[in-house]
DNA sequence: CTTCAAACATGAGTCAATTCATTTTTTCGC
DNA sequence: GCGAAAAAATGAATTGACTCATGTTTGAAG
């Protein structure tokens, strides 16, 4: 391909998520003006619309950055987990958590999740879908790990296990970005409780003798049809 | 009070509830113009915003609505729960989503979300919050009364536990209402994968040979009442 | 039955995101 | 290099939610 121009196309990118980036945090998603990331980024309101759909969807791409840090930081733990299994869960969904508001804004967030919800189809928002459809992954892999290395029950589906896990962290997280008030220490507490409970349904059940008497009723359930 | 101005201002409160539901529906929430709604209900377009500070709050009371519904459906089945505490907890859950689509279409509820992020903190914000958090109680609630029936582990706090499976619940309600395609039985099945982890932790743990060392008040097992 | 203040209704005006017809720049075959 | 086609840039026009200055109705005191 020429280079020039997809150069510029690259660097106009860039221009545009690092003005908006800067300006987002500054104002307020909502005070901020296409016209103004035009202005910062050296470009007229018309071709911004060029490179983004639209102002929400700016917003989406800067998520979608960060989401990709979160997920090389959450491949890091995965690597070499904590012992304890739990430990290890809580550890990994608190890199995420943690990771959170390390460049964006709880009201970042909130409009984020605003325009996720009013475009989920647009390219940008299958791009945060696809992220959350990362981290869930992650979550699961975490959990095969454990299991395969004996710490957690191999009876139970690390899919949906992991997927509730990661739905746990979400869901608390939701309410944290809602909450301007919240502080995030409450958020790590509410997370550890529910993790708790999800983990004494993994753990391997600590019934050695019992178990040759009475045959453990294991939750079996049919496997996720592709 | 004065009965001529109270008796009109719920009327066209009413009136715009009406007007808005019918056009949400028949054209979706984004289509629906201000004007259309005012008009249909029979009033200027200035004189819509004595009653809504926002379109999105129109769809959020609508939502308040819904959820009122919801509610009474959940305390109904909450005060005669099916025996199997894992059904009982189920059915609860389906109710829910069930429901959901009676009165409203994915569409609005994604932009009922989004609204609520927009703005959590508004009054018809809060009030979806509020609608939220009922429903998370009803589940404690029922987790609370199937513990205190015998059914399920005292030990757990009935709090965590029902808000772990609320969530649960909701996450994967929001994945569905995101995705237009999805059916209700593919969320219906993801929920109960999950439902049947969580269950598993909230079980009595069935090896009475192994709780040697445990507390013997957890062996207390009353008879179900007939 | 008047009168007045408070509450309510009105629709033209404002504001900001998005679109679009037009102009400018780049590419490429010759 | 040169001219035409394609791609990109531009900013004025559009659109639709929301605001506000103004006019109208209501309820109660006198």
């Amino acid at each position: 391909m020429s280079g020039l121009r997809e150069r510029q196309k690259t660097t106009r990118h860039r221009d545009i998520l690092a003005a908006a980036e800067y300006l987002f945090r500054r104002d307020g998603f909502r005070a901020t003006g296409i016209e103004a990331i035009a202005a910062r980024a050296n470009l007229a309101t018309g071709t911004l619309y060029n490179y983004f759909p639209s102002k929400g969807d700016i917003l989406l791409a800067l998520v979608a950055l960060d989401g990709e840090e979160v997920r090389a930081a959450g491949a890091k733990l995965i690597a070499r987990p904590p012992r304890d299994p739990e430990t290890a869960i809580t550890r990994l969904l608190e890199i995420y958590i943690e990771h959170s508001l390390v460049h964006l804004t709880k009201d970042e967030w909130r409009h984020a999740l605003a325009n996720y919800f009013l475009q989920p189809d647009s390219r940008f928002g299958q791009g945060y879908a696809a992220l959350d459809g990362k981290l869930a992954a992650q979550v699961c892999e975490l959990v095969s790990a454990l299991q395969s290395r004996g710490s957690l029950s191999p009876d139970i589906d690390s899919e949906s296990a992991g997927r509730l896990l990661f739905y746990l962290c979400n869901s608390e997280f939701t309410l944290f970005v809602a909450n301007e008030a919240m502080p995030m220490a409450e958020l790590k507490q509410r997370m550890s409780r529910q993790i708790a409970i999800v983990m004494s349904g993994l753990e391997r059940k600590a019934a050695p003798l019992a178990e040759a008497a009475a045959p453990p009723r294991l939750h079996r359930r049919p496997r996720k049809a592709a």
